[in-house]
DNA sequence: ATAAGTTTGTGAAGAATTTCACAAGCCTTC
DNA sequence: GAAGGCTTGTGAAATTCTTCACAAACTTAT
């Protein structure tokens, strides 16, 4: 597996990981046979000390004077980020987004496999949605127990976010990827993301707004 | 306006006034008088310092003693999230996110202008979404240029995404969101934010599996 | 008015993250 | 096989971000 030794991996390395790992995947099905630091950071938009200080947290995979192996850091990336396994993901909430989703090929292809949709809405409950059929959250929490669910999607208002939250973290969900726009508590052990257009567009706004000339 | 001298000001500290002012609208809308910075604190699963702190870029809200006035933060906090523009955005790719996006409430209600939506598809252009018209994407650049277009969310596939950036910045576009996966390429003075749902499930996978028990 | 109880605003300390800079190692060429 | 040219891996420095801790200021109660 992955040796982290008993460090503390920050977020932002991670999510520098995923993007490394997207580029030498690109590289990968070129043919290309190695890349420098260098060479990753400018795809990535990052630097090259930053590129390799990251990968070092987790081994020495470069041969000093060539680079890193494409094909063979590829496979490591996977590891390290925990793509080998099959998670079980549920999607709450049938609308809009929820539908976009549910149509998101990444998912399969990274292996997230959707394993259910759920609504509150009785004239949504039974849909076909993908390979899915959308059915009553009121069987979410057991089927999250039964079907050993790892991780929860949330597209559902905000107002509603946090009581479903409770219930699948009782249920045993161990991760929460979220597009409610709201805080969700949760006890430690459980992984949170969240996603927040409005806060994406503020940020915009902001910069546009604060701009230094 | 805003006064934040010539202070740069962290990205980690715009996104937490954006939750401020979500959930000082929501303490407005109750009617509720006066907040606390811990209360605003554990509303937004932060800290009473941090709170402060973010606040105190921006001048001094608060009375000592009693907290901050609930409806005149709110309104300072739209203020210098450069709130009180109608920006004008365009939307490029009708496909599911898209589609999730054009409808998004969020959009109009916190004064960004959804002016056109493009898409290379000769099926697609024509329909009517939300309150626009699909356009070909070959006119986009001339319309960004006529109406003054300043955010362009962009949610095409990856290996289209750098080209219509690169058209969209040279009419002159000031901020993008992008729902692309991959890195873009801007002069410094654009604003980017990216949105990669790869990333945050990779976040989680990589969470799940190198868990500190 | 005074005292008791809160809560802000903010320098300073601490923690976390990024960047620097260079020795060490590998490849290629002569 | 030695020299030259690259590129990694990594401590140390620099920078950025968060937390601490407390004086100052306000409210309420007596």
């Amino acid at each position: 597996m992955t040796l982290p030794a008993n460090k503390r991996i920050a977020e932002s390395t991670v999510r520098r990981l995923s993007m490394y790992l997207r580029y030498m995947e690109s590289l990968d099905e070129v043919g290309q046979q190695t890349a420098s630091s260098d060479e990753l950071a400018q795809l990535c938009g990052t630097t090259p000390a930053q590129v390799r200080k990251d990968l070092s947290f987790f081994g020495s995979f470069g041969k000093r004077g060539l680079g890193y192996p494409v094909h063979e850091l590829t496979e490591r990336l996977r590891d390290i980020l925990g793509l080998g396994h099959a998670w079980q993901v549920v999607i709450v909430g049938a609308g809009k987004i929820g539908s976009a989703l549910a149509e998101y090929r990444g998912f399969r292809q990274r292996g997230f496999q959707v394993v259910g949709v759920y609504d509150k809405n009785p004239k949504k409950i039974g849909r076909a949605w993908g390979d899915a059929t959308v059915r009553d959250i009121d069987s979410l929490a057991e089927d999250v127990v039964a079907h050993h669910v790892d991780i929860a999607v949330i597209a559902i208002p905000a107002d509603d976010a946090q009581e479903v939250v409770d219930r699948i973290v009782l249920a045993g969900i161990r991760a929460i990827l979220s597009f409610a726009p709201t805080s969700l508590h949760v006890p430690p052990h459980i992984a949170v993301k969240t996603v927040n257009m409005a806060m994406e567009l503020e940020g915009l706004s902001f910069a546009l707004t604060n701009r230094v000339e």
